[in-house]
DNA sequence: CTGAAAGCGCTTACAG
DNA sequence: CTGAAAGCGCTTACAG
């Protein structure tokens, strides 16, 4: 169907291979032909099947990135940083969501084997250190937010929430909430024990009924502002998973006329771009989102290169003050 | 490196030739046959390359996919309809940013060509039109927002910004600006065609230093508030490319004391997620972007079957009215 | 400087 | 029911 080496090496009268060299720009073929060649693949409309290249290469210059699902700004603004580096180290990207399920996970991981990428990332695993038993056949897969596994790159979940929680604390705050996101999310695990930590530090107790367990989503958000603000007493301040959640908590809480930060100190995590945005603009924990897809790829680069003594990565992240978070309470304390 | 065909045909003494049949179900060959072939594939691990079967068969079962960049909800989630619904059809996705360029867009389509996808489809293209004049040795390629080319699934940016500048109206407001996004854009020309054709239907002076260009972003929202508020006489609304420039501006406005919708009314368009819970609500256009998306990959699977004779899609958007919108002031009417 | 040949890992008519 | 052969579109030692 299409034009192949082949049909430039007939109208040219020269041999396939050297079709093939004077396009790769092989030394030991005269200009003169190269010139010829190359003329003659534009005029033909020629552009080369790297499918047929990669073959005998072994080499398909690309990677695989399994998503759970974009409609996270956090988690978009890491799929973009992803595939600007993977462009830029000349890899293509190959997408695919899980849906946070974990058999759509490994489906995904292998369905991109079967293309033979070079390389996998994971965003937010359902099984992390599941990888391990089976990377037997498999390309390298590097994670990110599971500093378990070998091969990843994680933000510093546990300081960055016990900044959070410590900022609160702080403020004068003694009661506490969480809000999480899936128990299966080892970042949600980190954050919670950030959480926990501090509230031990200071002998505070734990209280189960503070701790609230959701999906990371607006709509999550929303939905946990109704059990919040039946605790009795009130919590003062409350801790989100992340910013989508902090968000959609807001915006309920605005419904309902509870003041922020007057009645309830608000704290997010990850500082999506709108974040500042919101009215009042969001206190929050800052990821490192750009840098961790930059290095989530030059650690991918460095596994398919053979590199094997890598350790995983943990970056720093920031605590972020801004206009959701306020003293607490007096009658409170 | 990997296990091959060629492996296990040695392993169970057979053919390579039935070895493929085999773990193909093709009708010709015995059950136990099958049984033992697949056991072996099992056990070794095996998966096919797809990179070889998709060179015989010429058919990559990939389409690619050219966004501008994702630091907007309203085009990751674009991205996501347009992944699910080519995981359902059996395509896989391959990405690539133009971050709007349009050499970068041109790049990207042939880098697509070169790996041999099905079919491509481009978010916000910056040469729509363009591919008309190239389109003959590359695959099919679907377009957004671009109702002039035949390949195209649009959402009908004219009569949604009509209503929304009629809504503008009908609250009593006579002087409406518009921020609008790059000039190249054909959904931004459309949405200020509406916005137009508004003005002239009631008589209403087009006065362009109430037309603003900015570039869709949070940002470009945020920076034009302060050109915004040094018109004179005041407009007291304004209509936003999207719910991205709303938003950037609602927050400078929020800043500088401008009330909303008191002093101004804004609306912006998309309909993303968290426009809803923005305080206050944004009043908003909504596109049916999931829709979008899995008309997109239908009419691109339709081309791809041969399928010509095709018609642009144009879907209906709907003016969500919330917050942001109120009558107008009393002494600028 | 150029060509013939082998091979990447599959599929699929063509025989038997 | 199974195999040998050709071929998809390239690259790359090996010769000359």
């Amino acid at each position: 169907m299409g034009v192949s080496i082949k049909d430039i090496a007939e109208r040219a009268d020269v041999s396939p291979s050297t079709v093939s060299r004077a396009l790769s720009d092989h030394p030991r073929i005269s200009e003169e032909t190269k010139r010829q060649i190359r003329q003659l693949a534009k005029e033909m409309g020629y552009t080369p099947s790297l499918l047929a290249r990669s073959l005998v290469t072994q080499d398909t210059a690309t990677i695989g990135v399994v998503i759970t699902e974009a409609s996270d700004p956090y988690l978009s603004d890491l799929v973009m940083s992803i595939e600007k580096t993977a462009q830029t180290h000349g890899y293509s990207v190959l997408l695919r969501s899980s849906y946070f399920d974990a058999a759509r996970e490994v489906e995904s991981v292998y369905a991109f084997h079967g293309r033979r990428v070079r390389g996998i990332i994971v965003i937010g695993s359902q099984i992390a250190q599941g990888y391990l038993e089976m990377s037997e056949r498999l390309p390298p897969i590097t994670l990110t937010n599971s500093p378990a596994y070998p091969y990843s790159v994680s933000c510093d979940n546990v300081t960055g929430a016990r900044e959070a929680v410590e900022h609160l604390f702080n403020l004068g705050h003694r009661r506490i909430a969480f809000v999480g996101s899936r128990r299966s999310y080892s970042s949600n695990q980190a954050r919670m024990r950030g959480y926990w930590e501090v509230l031990l530090d200071h002998n505070l107790p734990v209280e189960s009924d503070l701790v609230f367990e959701q999906d990371g989503t607006l709509r999550g958000g929303r939905a946990v502002a109704e059990d919040l603000l039946s605790c009795k007493p009130l919590p003062t301040a409350v801790f989100c998973f992340n910013d989508m959640t902090a968000i959609g908590l807001l915006n309920a809480l605005y419904e309902r006329g509870v003041r922020v930060p007057e009645d309830l100190s608000v704290v997010g995590f990850d500082d999506v771009d709108f974040a500042a945005h919101f009215s009042p603009p969001l206190t929050t924990v800052r990821q490192p989102t750009d840098m961790m897809g930059r290095r989530l790829v030059h650690l991918l680069q460095d596994l398919i290169e053979g590199e094997d003594d890598v350790e995983p990565e943990m970056l720093p992240t920031e605590l972020v003050v801004r206009g959701t978070t306020g003293p607490a309470r007096r009658g409170a304390r």
